[in-house]
DNA sequence: TGTATTGTGTTATATCATAACATGTCAAGG
DNA sequence: CCTTGACATGTTATGATATAACACAATACA
């Protein structure tokens, strides 16, 4: 098994591969994420609030079950059905996404953004990036149109090595 | 719940949406399946063999218990790993594929070309069709690409109306 | 305030997947 | 021939993920 405290990628789980500073990105989400649904008539409850709000802070994907520990230990409904109806509300209004290779929740971090994300995910140390999708959105649009095919939602995903891992991978082949 | 004897894309489970003869479908891709294997050092077992048949003959995603199912009223053993194993097999030599949004196997239909596959998955009928996803993965490649990420393999898959149940579900709108 | 809608929490169960181990098969080398 | 090692199959048991169905509470709004 994969030892997060020894991989490179893990120890800096920053959704883009790269440190920046993510110092407000929570409070600002969840600004965000409030003014959108108020415009659009819906209620970020406290379950759902706070289930952002974990997803935010720990900044990478989640099972929803891990979710539900949480939530359950801040005195919230202990059963299945409580993370997975809040994260699938969160999903539903653009303010979370779902991980399907992982079966796992993220939170996502452009909210309101046109939305056709693609993720990367890499193997050793499960770390997700959120890729900018547009190209690729667009491809699966025209592949789709070819066929008839209406397309309503996506799921794009990679697998594979992040930088860091990569390096940690192959360093035989480094440059020095 | 959805009624397949209803649903006019059901009526017609073509993995691309239009009728087209699929009679020699199956043991066109078998042979070409024993051969790219035995090229491989690969062996196509009885087991791996039927499963492919299964996935084939349905010409249809299948859950995996649904094919233990039909493997186990042949003889074969009764227990998940039987199915999970040959399905991860028929995967991993690009014999079929997994479709994550229904949890479901289905097999590859152009075996031994370029695979970069992308699936349309219709969200009222299931029907899944392969699209040529060789634009998806490219786009996908050059996003992955520039946050140095390394692909190896991917997950497309788009969910919404395949044709026949897009006119069933706005029939109103029709030209007529 | 009454009533409809939405949300929360529960119990119970369904569905999907894998770990661990025993047995069987088969080909290559002694 | 027969041993040995690699691979494949089968089993038991359990783990992990997800949803159905219902009771009650909160909210919205006529």
């Amino acid at each position: 098994m994969h030892d997060p405290s020894t991989c490179p990628g893990c120890a800096q789980p920053d959704l883009a591969f790269a440190p920046h500073d993510h110092s407000r990105c929570a409070d600002d989400v969840l600004a965000l994420a409030e003014v959108q649904l108020a415009q659009g008539g819906q209620r970020l409850t406290p379950v759902r609030r706070r289930t952002l709000q974990i997803l935010l802070e720990a900044h990478r994907a989640m099972g929803a079950y891990d979710v539900l520990e949480r939530l359950a230990a801040e005195g919230f409904g202990h059963q299945p059905p409580v993370a997975y109806r809040a994260l699938e509300f969160l999903e539903e209004h653009g303010l979370a996404h779902r991980i399907r290779r992982l079966n796992a929740f993220t939170a996502c971090m452009h909210p309101g953004e046109i939305h056709a994300p693609a993720f990367l995910i890499c193997r050793l140390c499960n770390v997700v990036a959120e890729a900018p999708g547009v190209a690729v959105g667009l491809a699966l649009g025209q592949a789709a149109k070819k066929l008839g095919f209406t397309v309503e939602r996506t799921t794009v995903e990679a697998l594979g090595l992040c930088p860091a891992c990569a390096l940690a991978e192959s360093p035989v082949r480094g440059v020095a």
